[in-house]
DNA sequence: GAACGCAATGTTATAGTGTTACTTAACCCT
DNA sequence: AGGGTTAAGTAACACTATAACATTGCGTTC
């Protein structure tokens, strides 16, 4: 963990949401005034994700910090598009069914992208977007 | 459904493959001898993917024939990283669990995206990739 | 302590993906 | 014909990601 990997993990942790890789570029310009190219942000978040601190949501071409390094991440986003806020949860269930229907195809899984968009419950409840 | 639309669903059902926007104007843009710009063609996969005709892989920033246009889609994706195919699943036990978990985060679901990545049978036997 | 090896980062350029804004064409409808 | 509506064309641009190559820094080895 270097100081760069660190500067972006926090950035996304005090993000709040799912952030571009443009952004953070942005962000590590100007805090550290000095200019960080898309390549090192790029493989920073790379890094990040080898390790399971950080996740990539396919939908919205964003990153997000995880919530549980530790574990093995079956997580799932769900993603509103009201606030761009986005929540992770774990639902081992899921995990369990996906595996089901790949046995069924004798397909070999590396990897789940599994995110819903829509509108969370504060949105939801304040009115249509 | 216009003769570009139609054209468009042609390709890609031919293409047999998940196919990137502009791999499809290219196509359009040869096989009719006359140039698409991305915004014809990107406004033409919005209409099919309206109909339920065409999915994205968002993992892929691509686009697949959708294989039972008329049912509402759960489908889920199993995408080879090897033969680059994708192959859609419809599984409604997902869905109802994305459902449930959506109701206990309050959260008013509009799209899923489920989409997992891997090898398939195929190339699982041949070799490792 | 100079030379080397290695991992991380910097730099430049470019590829790939998607959108905005505006214009034109075709068609239907009285 | 005139006017409205929908689809498509055009040009420019914004956003996302990678390729290729140079540099830095640090630990090891001789």
């Amino acid at each position: 963990m270097t100081a760069l990997r660190r500067r972006i993990l926090e950035l996304l942790w005090a993000s709040g949401r799912p952030t571009g890789a443009y952004e953070l570029i942005e962000a590590v310009t100007r805090r550290d005034s000095r200019p960080v190219g898309p390549p090192t942000v790029y493989r920073s978040l790379e890094f990040l994700m080898a390790q399971g601190l950080v996740s990539r949501i396919e939908s919205l071409n964003a990153y997000v910090p995880c919530v549980h390094p530790e574990r093995d991440h079956d997580c799932l986003f769900f993603i509103c598009s009201r606030c761009r806020t986005s929540v992770e949860l774990e639902d081992p269930r899921i995990g369990g069914l996906l595996a089901e229907d790949a046995a069924v195809l004798g397909f070999v899984a590396t990897r789940r992208t599994v995110e819903v968009e829509g509108m969370c419950a504060q949105c939801a409840e304040v009115g249509a977007a």
